[in-house]
DNA sequence: AATCATAAACTGGTCTGACCACTTTGGGAG
DNA sequence: CTCCCAAAGTGGTCAGACCAGTTTATGATT
């Protein structure tokens, strides 16, 4: 092996397995190479690989069907993000972290949107509210996802989606009644274009969680 | 083998090795047992353990010293950002992305620091007016960092610092004299708790770089 | 020719045993 | 008591072997 020297092997195939990935224009969701013919390609044993494999797993980067193959991670979900957090969210500082800087991608979005005459204007914001209107159960990652979706920022995006995983605010819960009057405000602000006024009905909205 | 095919293996191992760790009163810095223990202890290959501690030591959660032993890491510094940055940020379209999204997290720290009397009135603003001032030289980073810093968000610092390393805008340069007018107006307005006028200041200094 | 059941090939999951390279440790020489 | 070195301990890597699922190819039946 000439891998040696230098450092980490398995941090070594990460990179060199995010080269392939890229060459080979592998799509998320993709099936990405065996792990024996990526054993054979990168002249490395099959174990070293696994190693490698098996962290990008833990971040949920890539996902594995026993006997079917491994698929490049769908950027959705992660669960297993809550083992990391369990050992990371140990401090109380940490969590309060995660959700201060949750809460800054949001109001960006937000205001981002409401500055917007085009995203402002789109039918979602109708969509949500008549849905709150009828009683339906809404998620409330789904209108924060669709927020920062809409805001155009695919890298805020993706950082959003790792706060989210770790997040100890009930996101993924529905959204509750007494909640659905100053979403709707919000909602509405947004479609007006009424920046401050969004803003101050989300914090209010985020202090009810 | 009893583990069964329910849930991921490594997985479990991350869980009773988290246990153990609980148990035996393990600290950030101390050394966990060795990998052949670990592999006796839970009734498993030892290339499994390796599974588990590689996924752990990719998050930063442990370190391994080669021929020494692996270690608890200190809880503060996981890698996560760093790593899922490496992948995103791979495609050159997101530049304006990294852009956007620094630009954020500084005009948050800015406002934090403005509505917050103790930071306000640290020395370190005085000090940076007063070297504009003189002439002297100072790194646009440097400052920026230092807001970030004392916003006292580490998670956020973590996440600017990859995204400063990334980003096209010459932070890493000197403040240029058409520059020191517009950072003192901002170091003014922070130190009196003017936000709207120190992110003004700010807004319009990003505008010249 | 189309359908479907079955076998073969493929793929991930795990274990074992073997080396290598490096670090720590313990004991003996001085 | 100090210093040095061999032995033990530990992580790093590989090859090979099975097992357990999934996918694909095959071939017989209809």
């Amino acid at each position: 092996m000439e891998q040696k020297s230098v450092k980490k092997m398995f941090l070594q195939i990460v990179k060199q397995l995010r080269d392939i990935i890229a060459e080979e224009n592998i799509q998320p969701g993709d099936k990405i190479p065996s792990e024996r013919v990526l054993s054979e390609k990168l002249q490395v044993g099959r174990s070293s690989v696994r190693e490698a494999l098996r962290s990008l797993e833990l971040l949920g980067l890539i996902e594995t069907k026993h006997g079917g193959g491994t698929f490049l991670g769908s950027v959705q979900r992660h669960q297993l993000v809550e083992i990391v957090g369990s050992f990371i969210l140990q401090e109380p500082k940490s969590t309060a972290d995660v959700h201060v800087t949750r809460e800054m991608h949001e109001k960006e979005a937000i205001q981002r949107i409401s500055a917007d005459p085009h995203l402002r204007a789109l039918p979602i914001w109708d969509s949500f509210f008549e849905r709150l209107e009828l009683g339906e159960d809404i998620e409330r990652e789904v209108i924060l996802q669709e927020c920062i979706i809409l805001s155009g920022n695919r890298l805020a995006l993706k950082i959003w989606l790792q706060l989210a995983a770790y997040s100890t605010v009930p996101l993924g819960g529905m959204v509750a009644p007494q909640e659905k009057k100053l979403l709707q405000t919000m909602l509405k602000a947004i479609q007006l274009g009424y920046r401050a006024e969004a803003i101050e009905a989300y914090e209010k909205w985020m202090k009810l969680l």
